[in-house]
DNA sequence: CTTCTATGAATGAACG
DNA sequence: CGTTCATTCATAGAAG
């Protein structure tokens, strides 16, 4: 029977364009990682339901997705964050450490501080007021070259936070980041975008996010956990 | 009470299996989760221990189990099968439209499939004696008794079988969107976007903490899964 | 086409 | 009970 459904769906309207829903899971658009990303990195790696239903609003400004999807994205990020985390730990620790000495654990800590981002939802504005009009539906295109960026990222994999303060936070640095993080950077460079998207959104400035990424490079460069730690 | 559950979380039993390599979890066989799913259709939602032990028994005939695999089930159908409607009853009231707009939308299972199920119950015989057969699945093995299908009782929500799908059904998926590739070069015009976010930001956020923790209420953000008509 | 892999979705097992 | 973590299943998309 789910058989017969997916045939329905899958059988008829296979021919062109985009709109047409090929149901299956759900594959979020580069924009949409590219918001995720930016909101875990913030620190909100557990956004509360509320928070979750205001972020999907968000990224159905560039497809159609529901909490559910938001919902499990998060879960998904934080457990493999987490895994890799623990698998590094492990393998750094050598082959096999099976000690149950002193070494108490766990407590996976983000010990990260939060950038200099609000830790919270800058994305999503207080309540849902005015900003993001969630009526904008469908124009992925238009502005042209919003950003250019050439090279890729290679991020290694490190734990830690975006630091997007590396750059902002110039003078003092009193967050952390050390010089060397260089290549962190470019973690941040996505979590801005992100922020001006946002801000042109809320701001009704209505500009037609469009952007071009590889959705292939970036992607496999981009793995990094969350930061947080922080509030209490 | 507490010594039940204490005994029931306490069960051993991971015996062998025909061909079964010590999963680290219980998987719980087709058979078994139809048992389970008719005894949970047929209104009762939440067995007591003896009860549970008797159910655990009759599964057996399927599969080791233990009595906290039982619990545990049951424990986790009734929170899902709750949130699922929480989320179903939001989504139509509060909420706000579904957003039909460039297709519909995620999967989250439990779409259409809902399985050849009887709908109806197929129960626990008086005592524990005869179990029965599910004429369905093909299973061997001296089951002597067979299952009551019995129309009656009142069924708890109105949600169908999930876990049948995972081996007996196929499952659903959702929809989507649309391919759409773009191509973003990635530089260091960076620092520029990010003064000028920060700026933008330092004036915008000046938000209080908002997000306090760990989501204290997600309550229920499943989407809605139109199983059918889900087309704009 | 088949195989592999990243990741969306599901769910068993807890935790508070 | 509601929520969260860990593991597993399933599959879209890339690689061969």
């Amino acid at each position: 029977m789910g058989d017969e459904l997916r045939d329905l769906l899958h059988s008829p309207n296979q021919g062109h364009e985009k709109a047409e829903p090929a149901r299956s899971r759900w594959t979020p658009k580069p924009e949409q990682i590219l918001i995720l990303e930016s909101i875990f990195n913030s620190g909100m790696v557990n956004p509360p339901k509320d928070e979750t239903v205001r972020i999907r609003k968000l990224l159905e400004k560039f497809g159609s997705v529901g909490d559910a999807n938001v919902f499990y994205w998060f879960q998904n990020r934080r457990s493999r964050s987490r895994r890799r985390q623990r698998q590094i730990q492990a393998s750094l620790n050598g082959g096999e450490p099976p000690q149950t000495s002193g070494g108490a654990v766990h407590s996976y800590g983000y010990s990260g501080v939060s950038s200099f981002m609000p830790s919270h939802s800058l994305f999503l504005p207080p309540s849902g007021s005015s900003s993001s009009s969630c009526g904008s539906v469908g124009h992925h295109d238009g502005v042209d070259g919003m950003f250019s960026f050439s090279g890729h990222m290679s991020i290694p994999e490190r734990e830690q936070a975006p630091h997007v303060n590396s750059i902002l936070c110039s003078s003092d640095g009193s967050i952390l980041c050390s010089p060397s993080d260089s290549v962190l950077q470019y973690q941040s460079v996505a979590a801005v975008i992100m922020l001006l998207i946002y801000l042109c959104i809320s701001f009704k400035l209505q500009t037609p996010p469009a952007w071009k990424m590889a959705s292939k490079d970036w992607k496999s460069s981009w793995e990094q956990g969350p930061i947080l730690g922080n509030f209490q």
